[in-house]
DNA sequence: TTGTAGGCGTTATCAG
DNA sequence: CTGATAACGCCTACAA
């Protein structure tokens, strides 16, 4: 079967194709009778609408960019967060029959500002989702705004100049996560960073004084470690620490992956987790409740995150007046396994 | 600074709207000095082609779909697979100026072909990417090709009646990797399989197969558990066979999921990996190498497949000859980490 | 409620 | 080598 275009149907339907249009996008003053002669002329040709037509005349694309930092060729450092990310933006734009452009860039890229233009001038996206730490590229949010083209932001580290955003509450958690490490018993729990140019993940290390504070312990400098969410860096600092004098008895990872690097160090150094040592991480990914011992750590609603984020900004683009800007922070919340135990006495 | 058209470059250059098409596009049969007033007249108005004009006119999309398999809303069963092969797509399609859309759907799916059919007849894309278990749906693809759309499919359990395809060497892998525990003294090598719907993971079990009968080892079918790619079914299996009167001293899973539910399921029954017992895993997800004992398993190429089989793919639209299709199987290897030793006497 | 005319910014055709 | 002109299929304005 040829493919038919709107003349096609018009002509079968017995109407213009101003009323088939009419039709086919819902628009309103149309008989219903005559509404019904249209569709049945579409079904009987099988008639779908040409989307490059449709973008070329309505000046959209039906195209939203989603956005994430891709730092290397073969590292994955977050497969499991890109991936909520895009399931989560996927779900809105089949509601709204837009389909999802994948762009994983690097941030520190020069190039990067002009690569996204790019896709705006030539009318490929009609909006954008950012995702850490590109929702706190200020440069790049205001090369995009500039153009008129709406963005979401997950995440960002300032939370006021931001567009249209949505967060967790990281600092909460972790004083939360922090403060259930002191009601083990614990008085030495030491913290690893994550990247310091994610600025939502020091969110979390304030968090985590927060706790000691709340709990009554004071913050040493000497058991806050500068991470940079690798397992290496896991492994590394657990060495370092466990070997001096006067060793933590929990460590607070800023990721899982991280986390993972302290189990896996423990286990080379013979010290027993729970029992001797107590660890936690942050993100939930799949590994976490497989490793052994399962670990203890946050979980943060990613999949929420962009459905949210993404309804907000369909609403922006659709002009709708959207009720959802207030309510724009999700709930993480804590996940015990069976990393974390009694102190040590 | 406004939005500039072809005609304005045509006008400042003082050529035809054709002539700077043909710029555009790198036709031939332009004179030197003509093409250097075109760039320049572009230069100066940053002037870029508007995609959905060149799209209606062309009849083309310059989008490729991804499809791959995405059972449910709350699992990332192969979030690393998916992530190797968008990467892999992304870098081809990057060089050839094209988009990549990611499409995530359940193979089960009745209204799948007419989903996949909808994005190709209102000219969406342009080609498409299956990845299993889809590129083993023949009727998915037959529909596709029906309509004229280049496919390309990534391990396809049928290697003979397939278009254009890249394969690895699964079953060979994993007759190596049974060799290699035998070598190690194991006459008990039990398999765990995969999903029994995804032809591509069958070969596995028949290289696993081959290796004992090469090594002289007798295949045992209650050495041989049917799996479906979890870790709960991976620990399952453990406990079964572990508490059997004749345990295996090694166990062989289809994927690294599984194989971790086995390390787990050591773990509790307080089995030590590797003197007690041997573990190998398939995929070398990140995790495998983080876990301790760090597990055994096969590395496949998949950003490499995912390359390979875009850029058979894009000569395919472009019309252009390949030289690729012979040479479309990727090898995969062994990695050897601390999981595997030698056999218990 | 329906239809007509014109234009969106390219690429394709074919003549020069 | 270059250019005028007609598609491409739809949408927006405006008319009826």
């Amino acid at each position: 079967m040829k493919k038919s275009n709107i003349n096609d149907v018009a002509a079968l339907a017995g109407v213009s194709i101003k009323t088939v249009s009419r039709v086919v996008n819902k628009e309103p003053n149309v008989r219903k009778d005559t509404e019904q002669k249209v569709l049945d002329a579409i079904a009987q040709l099988n008639y779908r609408p040409n989307t490059s037509a449709r973008n070329l005349a309505s000046k959209r694309s039906y195209l939203i960019a989603l956005l994430y930092d891709d730092p290397g060729l073969y590292e994955n450092p977050s497969s499991n967060y890109v991936l909520n990310l895009q399931q989560g933006a996927l779900r809105i734009c089949k509601s709204e029959t837009y389909d999802l452009l994948i762009h994983p860039c690097n941030y520190r890229d020069k190039g990067l500002n002009e690569e996204v233009l790019s896709l705006i001038h030539n009318s490929r996206v009609d909006g954008f989702l950012l995702s850490p730490p590109l929702s706190d590229q200020k440069s790049l949010i205001d090369t995009i705004l500039k153009t008129g083209t709406p963005i979401a932001l997950i995440s960002p580290g300032d939370k006021t100049a931001a567009p249209l955003s949505v967060y967790t509450n990281d600092r909460e958690i972790c004083a939360q996560m922090t403060e259930y490490l002191a009601s083990l018993g614990h008085k030495r729990i030491a913290f690893i960073t994550g990247h310091s140019e994610h600025k939502a993940l020091y969110e979390r290390q304030l968090g985590y004084e927060d706790g000691l504070k709340q709990s009554g312990l004071k913050v040493y400098s000497s058991l806050i470690k500068e991470g940079d969410n690798s397992f290496r860096c896991g492994e590394y600092w657990t060495h370092k620490m466990m070997k001096s004098k006067n060793p933590p008895t929990a460590i607070f990872c800023c990721n899982d992956d991280m986390a993972t690097g302290v189990l896996r160090a423990a286990h080379k150094l013979n010290i027993k987790v729970p029992e001797q040592l107590s660890v936690a991480g942050f993100d939930d990914i799949p590994l976490s409740a497989q490793i052994y011992p399962a670990l203890t750590t946050i979980h943060q609603p990613v999949r929420s995150m962009a459905d949210r984020a993404l309804k907000i900004l369909m609403d922006k683009i659709r002009n709708r007046e959207s009720d959802l800007h207030e309510s724009n922070v999700l709930e993480s919340s804590l996940i015990v396994r069976e990393s974390t135990g009694k102190a040590p006495k």
